[in-house]
RNA sequence: GGCGAUAUAGCCAAGUGGCUAAGGCAGGAGCCUGCAAAGCUCUGAUCCCCGGUUCAAAUCCGGGUGUCGCCUCCA
């Protein structure tokens, strides 16, 4: 499997750690505010890599934190008066909710800051120790001039950051690129006891300290892969993997994966701009697989320009395989078509090419209604379909629904009762060659938004969605 | 100001030196159908511009232009 790394900035050989086990870490989301679409794209572009190395046979340890201690979530709790406790259950409740409806299973590990204060106080330790840290007043600091590997992962020279910053210096920093391991609290701020006063954990240090505790191997790497959204790359990547190598003398991450950023009109989603598009509002009215399959179809680490034309575009794509669901109701498959399994996955070996997966899908789908046309009783044919289904079921979480159902949602129980009964009697007006009434009632039946097909089996109905 | 991505048909999007440049959506024609829908078949691009390397470039190199991102909390 090839990998782009973004260490080296360029594809390579994804070799484990231990053998058949990969150790991944993904930066997870602060839980200030409900997840968006971005925090949707990194889960699913890491679900997707979680899914086909286990596919591939590998054991899979899958951690993902949540960062529940920080200046946004304080800033909240003044804002609504609400405990700290109170804000980051709600919202890690709230992701996770949004995060199943895509499809996107629990890590298997989800450690959070505050439950790891003393991993984290330890490892500031160890690092003072070392001579890597000193005390200012506001906090403990990271010396990155300790660090001759600093800029490493980022690629960045130590002279561009001089100066050309915007960011103002405020402190007492000894250098600009310094960042704080420890910060200390004001009155009425959330604190914890530490060595050097009472305060909470800099935003880096918990990721160091969390992949310590709950991964870390004993070699040249701690762990075999670390993910995130490409905007954390510098400095948030940098400065943990500046820590865990001037703490440890091991390095952090042997690949690191950084995934493209969500764009709405071709500009930057983010609470500064305020175009931030929450998940929950997508689910209001795209069903959770339909966003996943939108959100999945195209490449990883390219950026991704969310726009409702391009939704329903992808949905018909979608609606494609379920509409070949349609046509091979059958309890059990066989086995999967041995060069579809083979060309699916030789895409996504290649640093997950889903556009060149898709294209196999489109063209096994395209395949399978010919010969089905040809062969409508064929068993042994439905089953191979059926077991290459099951297998994009896995593999890529989609098409797992009943294929009925997926073309019905929203549709009330009695809604359903009255297309069936207008059904019905367009049934009896065919059979009396009766055309105007059948047309009648069908035109009626797409006023409603409902489109109806007449098939071998009868007439199914579909709720039209563009 | 510094750094880095990216530019392929109306739209989305693969493809990194060599047969007719994947696939999808939209559009057009046909088959099927009582008519539709679905499905199937057929149908579309000198790959941003200018130079260069090469027998051969969308693909490599140089320059230009556009777009986007990072350097600040961010997925």
């Amino acid at each position: 499997m090839l990998l782009f790394n973004s260490l080296s900035k360029q594809k390579e050989e994804f070799i484990p750690i231990e053998k058949n086990h990969v150790k991944i870490y993904v930066c997870g989301p602060t839980v200030y505010d409900d997840a968006h679409l971005g925090h949707a794209r990194s889960a699913l572009a890491f679900d997707l890599l979680r899914r086909l190395f286990k596919t591939d046979g590998y054991q899979v340890t899958f951690v993902k934190n949540f960062t529940d201690i920080d200046d946004k979530i304080i800033t909240k709790m003044t804002e609504s008066k609400q405990t700290l406790e109170e804000i980051v259950t709600h919202y890690i409740t709230r992701y996770k909710e949004d995060m199943h409806a895509l499809g996107i299973e629990d890590a298997d590990i989800e450690p959070k800051a505050t439950e790891s204060i003393e991993d984290i106080l330890n490892f500031i330790q160890h690092l003072e120790d070392k001579g890597f840290a000193y005390v200012i007043d506001d906090g403990v600091y990271f010396d990155t001039s300790k660090d001759k590997e600093y800029f490493s992962l980022s690629g960045r020279s130590v002279d561009e950051t001089q100066n050309q910053s915007r960011v103002e210096s405020n402190s007492q920093k000894r250098d600009l690129k310094d960042f704080a391991m420890w910060k200390f609290s004001k009155s009425g701020e959330p604190a914890y006891p530490s060595p050097w006063g009472k305060g909470r954990p800099g935003w880096h240090i918990e990721c160091s300290a969390m992949i310590k505790k709950h991964l870390a191997s004993s070699g040249d790497y701690q762990i075999d892969i670390h993910g995130g959204g490409a905007d954390l790359l510098f400095p948030h990547h940098e400065n943990e993997a500046c820590q865990s190598r001037c703490e440890s003398d091991q390095k952090l991450a042997r690949y690191w994966m950084h995934n493209g950023f969500v764009q709405i009109d071709g500009e930057k989603m983010s609470k500064s701009l305020g175009n931030s598009f929450f998940l929950k509002d997508a689910l209001q009215v795209y069903t959770g697989e339909v966003l996943r399959f939108y959100l999945l179809s195209s490449h990883y680490r390219a950026n991704f320009n969310f726009n409702e034309e391009d939704l329903l575009a992808s949905k018909k794509r979608l609606d494609k395989l379920y509409r070949l669901k349609k046509r091979i109701i059958i309890d059990k498959g066989s086995s999967v078509n041995k060069s579809f399994k083979a060309a699916i996955l030789n895409a996504l070996h290649d640093d997950l090419n889903i556009s060149a997966t898709l294209a196999v899908i489109d063209e096994m789908i395209t395949d399978a209604n010919e010969k089905l046309d040809k062969e409508p009783k064929n068993k042994g044919l439905k089953k191979e379909i059926r077991s290459n289904i099951t297998f994009l079921e896995t593999l890529l979480g989609i098409g797992t629904m009943n294929a009925f159902a997926y073309f019905q949602i929203g549709i009330s129980e009695a809604e359903k009762r009255d297309i069936e009964t207008l059904i019905k009697q367009r049934d009896i007006a065919k059979a009396n060659k009766d055309y105007a009434q059948s047309d009648a009632i069908r035109d009626t039946l797409k006023a409603k938004q409902i489109q109806i097909m007449d098939t071998p089996e009868g007439t199914v109905w579909e709720k039209i969605q563009a």
